[in-house]
DNA sequence: TGCTATTCTTACGTTTACGTAAACTTCTGC
DNA sequence: GCAGAAGTTTACGTAAACGTAAGAATAGCA
């Protein structure tokens, strides 16, 4: 499974892949989305794995499709960072109550962001049926035209 | 099929209706998205019918479910009164040809919109399903931990 | 008719999410 | 090892979408 390591990017070019800007990654970091390396020095060059980039690319979708501010993503994230850390720490519990207790408010978050997702296409749907009726009108409008 | 005509609506009223503020909907008016009732004199209160509140209501769906600036919005908007503009002028018009070129870029426009919406249902259901497959990893973890 | 809640107008303020500029430094290819 | 491209830091700028405040006017109601 261990796919080879892609090679380490650069801020213009992960910016590219995703369809942003340097500063706008540059800006994750700044206000903590975004890991800062702690063993960069000042002046050098940040650089970026893949896992980086799924990150930023994360950020992005959930601005763009839930309509969250960053604030709000950043919350949700660093839940899901904290569930991480505690999936770690699971190998080295025993308790199976505790590990319960994770996995239990693991489960809780992810629903609650299902539940946001599922409205959310939900009334999309409802936006793309009344289009689709309002198109078929106009087809039907279109096709008495030429009896 | 006509609906009695609701009692008209203060913007109090409606921003209430909308979980919105007062502000905001003479904001849309400011900038030109609703349209200002050229009766009414300065310093009156402004009323609003069923039609203004649906208008508002598909204004800020637009917006949240889209993602749509306002400037944005406004130019889908307008094209939408153009078209019902041209619709009424429809009935007018005995020239087929004019009738049909009506219609199809009726049509173009709503395509467009349905492309809009599709893709962003995709994109919803493609983030939905990945949230499902990781709830239903958990699911099984728990389900393990009982045995 | 008077009271009070609501609205109006005007205008400046605010937040979010970056954009932009400048002066300097680091990388990378040759 | 050097030229040029890309990146870094710092700091100020900005556009969108409203928020807020103040002073005056209006509208529904007793």
């Amino acid at each position: 499974m261990s796919a080879i390591q892609a090679k380490p990017l650069r801020i213009g070019e992960v910016a590219e892949l995703l369809g942003t800007t340097p500063r706008t990654i540059r800006y994750y970091e700044e206000i903590g989305l975004l890991p800062a390396a702690d063993d960069r020095e000042q002046g050098k060059h940040r650089i970026y794995t893949q896992a980086d980039v799924e990150r930023v690319r994360e950020i992005m979708r959930l601005r763009d499709l839930l309509g969250l501010s960053l604030e709000e993503v950043s919350a949700l994230l660093e839940a899901e960072d904290a569930r991480a850390q505690l999936r770690r720490e699971i190998r080295e519990t025993e308790d199976p109550a505790e590990i319960k207790r994770i996995l239990e408010e693991a489960l809780g978050h992810i629903s609650n962001q299902l539940e946001l997702v599922r409205r959310r296409r939900r009334e999309l749907e409802q936006l793309e049926s009344e289009l689709v009726t309002k198109r078929r009108s106009i087809h039907k409008r279109l096709g008495e035209l030429d009896t």
